[in-house]
Formats: C-alpha cells, sequence, structure tokens
DNA sequence: TCAGAAAATGATATATTATAACATTTCATC
DNA sequence: GATGAAATGTTATAATATATCATTTTCTGA
C-alpha cells in the first residue's frame, strides 16, 4: 500500500518550502506576479493538511496583524486556483494546495472525515476512466471534480 | 455513442411521474413519509433538467402561493438526499434528482457548462477505479463526489 | 526618471447559501 | 381523544462569496 497521506514526522517544513520554489517557478513561466498577499495565502494553505477555509485564511492573516478583508482573499484564491497552485475542495468549501502544480493533470481528493486531513491523487486508472465515459457520451470535459470522502489508513485502523 | 442528456420532445411529464411512483415506493420501503412539502420539492427538482439550488425552490414555492422559509427547503433537501432521491452536486450547491434511487451507486454528474443540464451517469468503469485507487492507499469510501463539468454533445455541436 | 496604463489591493456594501433554536402543527398509535 | 414523535413554521443569524469603486503598486515606454 502506498502511503499518500503523509507520515508522522515528515518533515513539512521542506514541504512547504519546496511547494514555495514550485509556486515562484510557475509564476516565473505565466508572467504573474506571486505578490506578498498571494505568498502569505498559499504559504497558510501549504501549512496545513486539511483544506482550509477562506474565512480561516482570513482568521489567519488578520492574527497575523493584517487587516484583511474578504475580496482580498478570494482574489489571492482565485489567482493561485487560475494557475494550478492550488485547488478547490467543492465539497468543503475550502481550498488545498497542489503538489504538481507544474504539469496538467485531473487530480483526485481523497478526504479523511475523521482526522480532515487532504490527500490530492493524480490516479491515471481513475483519470481515464472519466474520460473514457465522458468520451462515450460526447462530453467535453472542461473541469472535473473527484473527491473521496472517508477514512484514511490510519484513522481506519486506530 | 450513448445518449446521457435527454432527447429533445421527450415526455418529460412522463418522466416525473414514474420518479414520483419510484420515490414513493422509496419512501415506502423505508418507513419515511412522503410529505406534501417533500413531494413538492421533489417534483420541482424533477421538473428541471438542472440542477436547482435551495433558493430557487424557495422562490418557486413562493410563486406557488406558499409561505415558506428556507429551513423548510433545507429540511426537505436533507430528507430526499438522505433518502438518495436527490443528489446534491457540490461544485454548484444545487441538487439534482435521481435516476436510480432503488439501488446503491456511486453516481457520476455530467454537467453541461453552456446550456446548464445535468447528467446522472452510473459508469461501472469509473465507480471501479475510484474504488480500486481507494483500496490501494487504504482508504475507506464513505462518499464520492464525481462531478464533471464541460460541454454536453448538443452544446459542443451547435 | 517619470508619466501613463495596467495590475493589485483596500474598503464598503451586499448577495448567496445554510443552520441554530424554539414554537406550533400534524400524524400515528394506543 | 390523549400522547409522543415527527414534521413544519418562525425568527434570527452564521458562513460563504462577490460587486463596485477608491487607492496603491508595479510595469512599460518615452
Amino acid at each position: 500500500m502506498s502511503d499518500l497521506f503523509p507520515k508522522k514526522g515528515h518533515d513539512h517544513d521542506r514541504c512547504v518550502h519546496s511547494a514555495l520554489a514550485q509556486a515562484e517557478k510557475v509564476c516565473d513561466r505565466e508572467n504573474a506576479r506571486f505578490t506578498d498577499m498571494r505568498r502569505k495565502v498559499f504559504t497558510l494553505i501549504w501549512q496545513s493538511h486539511k483544506a482550509v477555509t477562506a474565512y480561516e485564511l482570513l482568521d489567519a492573516l488578520t492574527a497575523e496583524g493584517q487587516r484583511v478583508q474578504p475580496p482580498t482573499v478570494y482574489r489571492a484564491l482565485e489567482f493561485l486556483t487560475e494557475l494550478g497552485l492550488v485547488h478547490r475542495i467543492e465539497s468543503l468549501n475550502a481550498y488545498f494546495g497542489c503538489d504538481r502544480p507544474d504539469c496538467e493533470h485531473l487530480g483526485q481528493y481523497f478526504i479523511c472525515t475523521d482526522c480532515g486531513r487532504v490527500a490530492e491523487a493524480v490516479n491515471e486508472d481513475m483519470s481515464n476512466a472519466v474520460r473514457k465515459a465522458a468520451r462515450s457520451v460526447g462530453f467535453t470535459i472542461q473541469a472535473t471534480t473527484v473527491e473521496i470522502k472517508g477514512l484514511c489508513h490510519d484513522c481506519a485502523t486506530h
């Protein structure tokens, strides 16, 4: 069994750091500005293994001493999702950092209803099944939402 | 190519009628009351090929002369979704009638971003891919959300 | 280097979606 | 018909999201 969810004691700071580096690269490539606000929101999202709501981000920014209004957060989220740096989890109205912002993919999300952690998978079997099903009914895919709720291995066994 | 979305000129009243009959059977089996309010909400949902929001239902009920508040609608929706008579489309915050309330299934939803119509598929390839992916990472599925946005065949070709 | 344009953010207000809490009515059962 | 459970009514408010216009920051080209 592969470990989709992070192991205990993994070096999280390093994940965040590397995510930031990737994000910078993507922004560079797209000629998009990775402003302070966008970087802050991105970092806050990556500091959690859970999906984070816009208002949680707002509160976190406020706690950091910023005086921030909802539109500011939503704009940053819009920017980050458009670049694929962050994904929206529709069934949670919340946002989650993307591991692989550098390549096009149909992502799938496993959401543990016990511990709240989220993990992104890029499973080609699932993606292909979706693409094939769409093709078979003459449907042209623009975007997909695949969210799977249940118990992660840790929570199921403990 | 199979036709997932309804053809022009299909007998819609008959669809609604048969959905009502199915719903009654399910409620009967579950010893649940198919009250006037629930029937009204269910019927309104089935009268559309689009997903319908709670407040659209509220407006429709108001237009019918009822004086209805949000909790009433949300309660009916909760009841209907729990029995599987209606599905919630997470990416639209809206509700859609289920064709097959009588059997357990992992449904998938095709949502046309042009005409707004929604179609439910129960594609075993997709379901199996999801189940297999979950198994491979030790994840216990409780619920799945598979929503595919794009252009239906009609809209793509016209 | 600085003027002008474009992009980003600030600020205010409000729209949309959803639920908590308690009162009343309806319904099945005895 | 009395009783309790289920459903609905009613009021208030929470949670999520966006429209609009003002201001600031950044980029670009002369």
